[in-house]
DNA sequence: CAAACAAGTGAATCATGATTCACTTGTTTG
DNA sequence: CAAACAAGTGAATCATGATTCACTTGTTTG
C-alpha cells in the first residue's frame, strides 16, 4: 500500500504555510519588504531555509503572497466603504477617510505596500492592485458623473489621480505621524473636490 | 617641478564625465534604470569599466546623478510654468500641463524618473525631488488660499497630493500612449478641482 | 629624451542573498 | 516492526553585477 498523507499531515502542512506567511508578514510590518529574506523568515517560523522552499517555489512567490495577502485586506475595505449606503460623493469620501485611517493604523506596513523600494515581482503586484483600487473608483466616479452629481470628467484618469493623490500625500504624514484625524479630513476634502462634487443644497 | 594637469586635460576630463553621463541616460531612456549597469555605460561611452569608476565613486553616485540632471529639467520646466505671469489658478494649470506634456514627449524616460523599481540610492533622490516639486506647488497654494481664490485646505497635504496625482494617472497614459492632448487637459482640470478654485467670474 | 605622474584597462574578485541537494527525521502502511 | 515515502535541514553552491588592482598607455616637466 502507498503512502498517502492522512489528513493530520494535510492540516500539519496548512498550518506551516500560514505560519511561513505569518513570519513573513510580521518581518514586513517590522522592517518593510527590505527585511524579507528567506533566512529571516525561515529563523522566524523556527524552521530550517529548506523548509521554505518546500511551501514557495521561490522568494518571489512568498513575497507577492505576503504583498497580495495585506493588500486585499485594504482593497477589500476601501471596496466596503464605496458600496455603503449613501450618496456618491458620502462613499468616495468614506473611501478616503476609510484608505487614510487604516494606513495610520500601521504605518510601516502602509508604507511597505505604498511606496517602499521592492523586488520587480512585488512592484508588478503592486501595479495590479493600483488598477484594482482606481477600477473600483472608477465606476463610482462613472456613476457621478451619469447622476450629474460629479462634473464632467474621464472618470478612469480621476480614479488613477485620486489613488495616487491619497498614495502620495499620506507618505509624509506617515513617518511622522501627528494629528492623523486633521490629515485624513484634509485628504478627504482634496479628494471631494478634485472628482468635482456637485453642492446643490 | 611636479606635474601639473594642463587646461587640455581638465577639458578631456570634463568631456570624458559628461560622456559617461550622456551615456548613461541614453541607457535609462531606452531601458530605464534596469539598463544601467556599469559595463553598459562603459561599452556604450567606449571606455573600460575601470574608466567609470575614475570619474564616480560608485554606480549610486552615477545613477543618482543620472536621476539629479534629468529630473532637475523637469522641476525648472514646472517651475517655469508656476512662476509665469497670471493667476494662481492659470499658473497651476500651466504647471500640470506642462509636466503631462513633458513626460509624453519621453515616455520611458518618464516612466523612469517617475515609477520605475530602481535602487535604494535612486529611489532616496525621488522622494527629495518629490519633496521639491511639492514645495513648488505649496508655496502657490498657500498664496492662493491667502488671497482666497482657493478653497481653505492644507497646502502641504494638497501640494503632495497634487504631485501623486499627476504621477500617477499619467502612468497608464504613458505606456498605451493615446489621446495625449486629451489626457492633459483632464489631468490639468482634475488639479484645478483638487485645490478647490474659486470661480468668481 | 627620461623621470614622474595620472588616466585607462578588463580579468579576477567580492558581496549579497537566493537556491540546491545529499542527508536526517518523521509518517504511513501492511 | 520495517519498508516506502515525504517533510525537514543547513552547509555548500550559484547568480548577478559591482568593485578592485596590477598593469599599460598617455602627459607633463626639465
Amino acid at each position: 500500500m502507498a503512502y498517502r498523507e492522512t489528513p493530520m499531515v494535510t492540516q500539519r502542512k496548512l498550518a506551516q504555510k500560514s505560519g511561513l506567511l505569518h513570519a513573513a508578514e510580521s518581518l514586513v510590518r517590522e522592517g518593510g519588504f527590505a527585511a524579507l529574506t528567506i533566512q529571516a523568515v525561515a529563523s522566524q517560523a523556527g524552521v530550517g531555509v529548506g523548509t521554505v522552499y518546500r511551501y514557495f517555489r521561490n522568494k518571489d512567490e512568498l513575497s507577492t503572497e505576503v504583498f497580495r495577502r495585506a493588500t486585499i485586506r485594504e482593497v477589500e475595505a476601501v471596496k466596503a466603504a464605496l458600496e455603503l449606503d449613501g450618496s456618491v460623493a458620502a462613499r468616495l469620501a468614506a473611501a478616503a477617510e476609510t484608505f487614510a485611517q487604516r494606513a495610520f493604523g500601521a504605518p510601516k506596513l502602509a508604507w511597505a505596500l505604498i511606496a517602499e523600494p521592492v523586488d520587480p515581482a512585488v512592484d508588478h503586484a503592486r501595479l495590479q492592485y493600483r488598477r484594482t483600487y482606481s477600477a473600483l473608483f472608477e465606476a463610482v466616479i462613472t456613476e457621478g458623473v451619469e447622476s450629474c452629481v460629479l462634473q464632467e470628467q474621464i472618470p478612469s484618469l480621476s480614479a488613477a489621480a485620486l489613488v495616487g493623490a491619497m498614495a502620495e500625500s499620506l507618505l509624509g504624514p506617515l513617518d511622522h505621524p501627528s494629528c492623523n484625524d486633521v490629515t485624513t479630513a484634509a485628504l478627504r476634502d482634496f479628494c471631494l473636490r478634485a472628482v468635482g462634487v456637485i453642492d446643490n443644497s
